[in-house]
DNA sequence: TCAATACTTAAGTAATTGCTTGACAATAAT
DNA sequence: ATTATTGTCAAGCAATTACTTAAGTATTGA
């Protein structure tokens, strides 16, 4: 199912929009982790992590498999790439705006 | 004043986790414009608008000057970086295991 | 000078969010 | 078979957040 990029873009900067899930997020960019791994050095209990979990892999941003009873959580490369792009789109329109603000001071009427 | 990366990371990251905020500053990457153009289009009050500007402002991602009885909103580069660098780093923390991970395969012990 | 414009500020409200507790299910270890 | 581990789910609470209203200030225009 394709979901506008709108509705991903809203979901993976409201995931990024919170401390303890970027706080996830780094820590699985050094590798997958189970939840109660993930869980350990974050002070919070195992319910609120996994909550934040579903928060993250609703908005693309990781990925988790069960097996037996362990949950396994990795990074979803993807979706920091909606992140990326949003910003890179921004950037690219300014940029634009201020080369011709460059020519426009450097060849005046 | 230089503030901590941590704080500006996480001032830019919650900016930019409010879909108005963000709304705000996709108009703002077309050029700068006032207070009140910039809340035109957003079905919100003005005083809603000037708040969103104030976290956006302190989160370095808004420089806006005011001159006469007209504020004048501009998006900043350099906050947009926070949030690029936050991702380049995750990306190449999981590019690293990733290459780990192919020479662990292509060169079996 | 009087009115209109362009914000600003403070206070309060409503919705969302992050978190906890407690009960539960499934799997693994002894 | 019990017991411990690992996670799930639902309900509710507390803090934060987004927003409004209402009153005010400063600047510009007629």
């Amino acid at each position: 199912m394709m979901l506008t990029q709108r509705v991903q873009v809203d979901r993976v900067f409201h995931a990024l929009g919170d401390p303890t899930r970027r706080a996830m997020i780094e820590k699985l960019s050094e590798g997958p982790v189970s939840v109660s791994k993930l869980a350990k050095p974050l002070d919070i209990t195992l319910a609120a992590v996994v909550q934040h979990l579903q928060v993250l892999e609703r908005s693309g941003l990781v990925r988790t498999e069960k097996v037996g009873r362990v949950r396994t959580c990795s990074v979803e490369p993807k979706g920091l790439t909606v992140a990326e792009r949003w910003i890179a789109d921004r950037r690219s329109l300014w940029e634009a705006r201020f080369d011709r603000l460059g020519k426009l001071l450097a060849e005046p009427d």
